[in-house]
DNA sequence: TCCAAGTATCTTGATGTCGAGATATCTCCA
DNA sequence: TGGAGATATCTCGACATCAAGATACTTGGA
């Protein structure tokens, strides 16, 4: 079975014959698939009345357990945004009813974010969505193959875990 | 070895230990493997003076091959943007001088755009630094392991080349 | 030949993100 | 204890993207 990817590797191979493509078969697929696991999230979401950013918050908030709380700073890190793109999010979430801002009350710069029950609700049915959408994009590979590619890509992933 | 997915499929499987959490180990991963990827890209690229978006532009008209042309509408393609992005990526290449817009001369409603060879130069130049950051990131998995990796992603990439 | 439907590209307005900098508070050591 | 440097969050302007719609041209069948 050939992809997209194998076309453009050998368009490659035949303009710089003189390079070693071998990341591009990797790393060509990798952002690819991102790519339309984005457009397939965006659409398991939609039915829930969320976006894929009000998700990704969500669920960081969500999977802390009770009483569903995190500060901006650990929620910008999770997420992989900067800061100014979380307070922005945290406002719109607000604004929605589905986080509230609470003071720290260990530190008088901080701030917690918490998860409303309306929240609450909209991530867990959102995430079953997207479970379910996840798991037809997966479903080209046996359960074995399925645990050989997570490994594979968490040793990619563990260099940039440590610390 | 542990990764930070280890941590988040274990926060929700606390969480949510009536649902089948398996496609999280592979698709949380490929995310944030591709977020990580994109940073180093950018990284990569800005010795060289270019942005990832004007990259992935030039890289599909070279590959492209003699004389480097392609049709915005090809270009979309290959890039998984839409039409209004494209003409606004163009727009900015020409006014770089990295690409040019033809009349179609088989179709009046089409336009090609071609590499000039200061495009042709950024773009070479740029492809190898992105291949030695990407051999970098690369650099946990033996060369089975690579292929491996690659064609368990073919695998999911397939059913969306079709057509 | 004519026209309806299809196709290629561009325009426009809304939106989310980033990066740099501002402010307030905390930490820790001299 | 005083203060320098670190940290937490927010503000703001620039910018790339998208979605929807506009325009111009092409195609194929009546």
């Amino acid at each position: 079975m050939r992809d997209e990817v194998d076309d453009l590797s050998e368009a490659w191979a035949r303009e710089r014959p003189d390079l070693d493509l071998a990341p591009v078969a990797v790393f060509s697929r990798l952002s690819r698939l991102s790519r339309r696991l984005d457009l397939a999230r965006r659409n398991a979401f939609t039915a829930h009345g969320i976006e894929s950013w009000e998700f990704d918050v969500l669920a960081a908030l969500r999977r802390a357990g009770e009483p569903y709380e995190l500060s901006p700073g650990r929620l910008l890190r999770e997420t992989l945004v900067t800061s100014g793109t979380m307070t922005n999010r945290v406002d719109r979430l607000t604004a929605r009813g589905l986080v509230e801002r609470l003071p720290d009350p260990a530190d008088r710069r901080g701030v917690l974010v918490r998860l409303t029950p309306e929240g609450k609700a909209a991530v867990d049915g959102a995430f079953e969505a997207l479970l379910a959408a996840e798991r037809e994009f997966l479903s080209g590979l046996d359960e074995r193959q399925q645990d050989q590619l997570a490994s594979l890509l968490r040793t990619l992933l563990v260099p940039f875990s440590e610390r």
